[in-house]
DNA sequence: CATCATACTGAACATGCATTCAGTAGCGGG
DNA sequence: CCCGCTACTGAATGCATGTTCAGTATGATG
């Protein structure tokens, strides 16, 4: 476990010694999650001791907030560089393309899960420039209308996180790593790709449904409703 | 936190003491985390000693494995109970009607990201369940066919488990409780089935990306494909 | 050269934790 | 009545971990 860098502190390593240990901590946070990642193990992947860790970013929780911050201005960054590029369907697709892009994306996928106030903030981003995108494919006729833009980009967005953040369960499942390259995620992105393209229901159940669901899209869920005969995936009404 | 249960042992409680213990610490389990919740606090929320839950499970790890099982058996159980009434495209939905559903879902949405033996079976049966319902779904013109019927399954279920892990950046985006009652949950179900229903794609333009596609969906990928254009889910292509 | 701040370390320290231990209470079987 | 067994407890024990501390080296500044 942890097997992150060594000590060897590389010698044309120009990072400055905090940038140094954040780094170091993002790939051990990564790799173990913060609970689980003593600051002796940062530390060693640092180079450094444990004391100068807390001197220079006062306590662990701190360096915590520190690497959140950090991982959340590279995926901003590659974001919108990658954005000239050809947007995907999933706003992270870019990112395993980049060279660090594997583990900031499980750096993501374990602060996700533990609760991070700076990465909260980019899912929310993340959602809003979903929204825009996806006007745009709208208006050049790639995307079918929504009745509810915000909610189904937001829908995506927890779709695709939650698989990131399950991807252990994908790689059991599916046979594929979606923390790895792109081009070995066929397993996952054609079945995705089929859902995103058609939907799962043929279009007479579709329309039989809608005719059954409660009014309104757009603004808050009102009380009447009373429970869907359905919902999001798995399976029919017997 | 830790607002659980109280010492107060309900003198009609006829569960024995083990029984208590572990219902206990899946009540804790679910609502801290399986780190973050010491044997202390599952003692007293079991209104027992510390010392009393090593005596019956042996050690903490122990304790979790016995939750695991039992919360596997039951969510197994509600499963097949809710057979006959009607699936629905989310395996979990029926849970959530049921009086124990909530807490059981939370257990599920932390040992999803903790990793555990017996959950991880039991999300394998759950594929499986989906893919022969869906069959059915597909036999009676309720859905599509799929080119990889396992992969669509396991795709849908990767999606639906991965939302409820992570219900609190639901609950902020899109203001709804993941863990709560069906019929609170229109803000999530409605985008969710609008993209189960139609797909978000258009259909000349699903067209053109199936075009591009590599071939063979249902044997296991090979390394001949290249980057896919996109992916899952939140934009279009520039 | 003297002074001072800063980077840095090894060895403590304090705390929270799971687990152990010695012992008590109660109870069923001989 | 007594024996042994099980449920159970309060107080240790030992360990891992975050943090502090006293002190050293280094390099800039006067």
């Amino acid at each position: 476990m942890h097997s992150v860098a060594g000590v060897a502190p590389t010698p044309a390593d120009d990072r400055s010694t905090p940038a140094r240990i954040r780094d170091a901590a993002i790939r051990c946070f990564a790799e173990a999650g913060v609970a689980r990642t003593p600051v002796r193990v940062i530390a060693e992947a640092a180079g450094v001791s444990p004391a100068l860790v807390i001197h220079h970013f006062g306590s662990k929780d701190e360096l915590r907030v520190a690497c959140d911050r950090h991982v959340a201005a590279l995926i901003r960054q590659q974001k919108s560089d990658s954005m000239q590029a050809g947007a995907s369907l999933d706003p992270m697709m870019a990112l395993r393309t980049y060279r660090d892009g594997p583990p900031l994306l499980a750096y993501l996928a374990r602060t996700l899960v533990d609760g991070s106030p700076h990465v909260s903030e980019l899912l929310e981003e993340l959602v809003a420039d979903a929204v825009s995108y996806m006007a745009e494919g709208e208006a050049s006729g790639l995307l079918r209308a929504s009745g509810d833009p915000h909610g189904r980009a937001a829908v995506l967005l927890l779709w695709s996180m939650g698989a990131l953040v399950l991807h252990e369960h994908a790689t059991r499942l599916l046979g594929v790593d979606l923390l790895g390259q792109p081009d070995q995620l066929l397993g996952y992105v054609r079945p995705a790709m089929e859902v995103m393209g058609q939907g799962v229901m043929t279009p007479e159940a579709y329309e039989r449904l809608t005719a059954a669901m409660p009014a309104e899209p757009t603004t808050s869920a009102r009380g009447d409703a009373r429970a869907t005969p359905s919902d999001a995936p798995a399976s029919q009404e017997t």
